[in-house]
DNA sequence: AACACGGGGCC
DNA sequence: GGCCCAGTGTT
């Protein structure tokens, strides 16, 4: 008898997408891909879009190809080609992790076993499992409880939904076909919910699961699932100092590991607070103390930039000391190499020093 | 259970 | 300008 599986796995078949972490169908290793290439991809694919991760997917795998070779790489250099892609503790998660691994000779087959490993929560230890090593296992992301959100026509709004959104996920795993190949099973449900059952107009009319799906029937499925209202994010703001050597380098600092930004290079600054900087504070709360006051030229324009939960608006100073030497807990790099090793909100301030003729 | 944690793409 | 994205770790 065809189960829901089978009719998805049959959907899947003809149209799943083709992405540079997943082997075409027929290719050498019977379509067991690497659990090194599944697990960087899951982990870059966190709250990241495929359109976003391809690219980045590409350079990181030619940068770092192996477990090993990411395991034996310096931090500093991990954290740099991660830049730009945000939530940065998955990189240095993803560091530790592979240091795990790379000494444990490979990765775990299990859900428990990739569990215990930093970064891999309950989702991507289920992917993992699933696409890499053929285990019975159900990753519920953000498609996966969109499709059972509208398949159930469960209106509870999320994120207290979410529980009895997994718990409905997990019953797939009684559909044999489902635990015939749970690897292809996960990636069509993604793929399902990433062009039939998308967030706005969903296209019903080409699901292979519109027969059973309650939302479909009583006409709500595209306003599920619902969504809890979202608090306003803060408005804070800051005063960076960009310090140049004369010969196109600059004084960067390294953040703290933790926190925002935690590990990522930084133009050192003042505190991001409530209240704006005045001139004049700005200039007596400047981190280089060295540096005498009127050395510094306040650049036109406002760098702006939105973070999960608060928005900053950046003034930029720039000064120029030629032949300085870089002070401790700082070190200088070419502009043009710092650009690339930046967080986004760093590189916005950049180019407030570009537009005023400083790149 | 609630919150901290980035950034890009798309309407 | 708001919404969404192959979520995790901490409190």
């Amino acid at each position: 008898m065809a189960t829901p599986a089978d009719a998805l796995l049959g959907w899947y078949d003809r149209h799943r997408r083709t992405l540079p972490w997943r082997a075409p169908p027929g290719a050498p290793g019977g379509g067991r891909p690497d659990p090194y290439r599944v697990w960087l991809s899951e982990i870059m694919l966190q709250q990241t879009t495929v359109a976003t991760v391809g690219p980045r997917y590409r350079r990181f795998l030619e940068r770092f190809p192996t477990v090993g070779a990411l395991a034996a790489a310096p931090e500093a250099e991990v954290m740099e080609e991660w830049a730009g892609l945000g939530y940065y503790a998955r990189a240095r998660n993803l560091h530790a992790c592979a240091k795990a691994v790379a000494a444990a000779g490979g990765f775990p087959h299990t859900v428990a076993g990739l569990l215990a490993l930093p970064g891999i929560g309950r989702y991507t230890a289920a992917a993992v499992a699933a696409i890499a090593f053929d285990q019975p296992a159900v990753p519920t992301d953000g498609n996966v409880e969109r499709v059972v959100a509208r398949l159930h026509a469960v209106e509870a709004p999320l994120p207290g939904a979410r529980p009895r959104l997994d718990a409905l996920a997990q019953r797939f795993l009684a559909d044999p076909a489902m635990r015939a190949r749970p690897g292809d099973f996960a990636q069509a449900l993604f793929d399902l919910g990433a062009t039939i059952c998308t967030p706005r107009n969903p296209a019903c009319a080409l699901c292979p699961w519109r027969e059973g799906c309650a939302g479909h029937r009583l006409g709500i499925a595209a306003t599920l699932p619902r969504k809890a209202p979202k608090a306003a994010r803060p408005l804070r703001h800051g005063a960076h100092f960009l310090l140049l050597d004369g010969a196109g380098r600059a004084v960067l600092r390294r953040r703290p590991p933790e926190g925002l930004l935690g590990g990522m290079l930084e133009i050192p600054g003042t505190p991001w607070r409530e209240a704006p900087w005045g001139e004049a504070e700005a200039l007596a709360a400047a981190p280089f103390p060295g540096v005498p006051g009127d050395a510094w030229r306040l650049l036109p324009g406002v760098a702006r930039h939105g973070f999960t939960h608060l928005e900053v608006e950046m003034r930029l100073y720039a000064a120029a000391l030629p032949g300085l030497d870089a002070p401790p807990g700082t070190e200088l790099r070419p502009v043009a190499e710092a650009r690339a090793a930046l967080p986004t909100a760093m590189r916005r301030l950049l180019a407030l020093a570009d537009a005023a003729g400083l790149g």
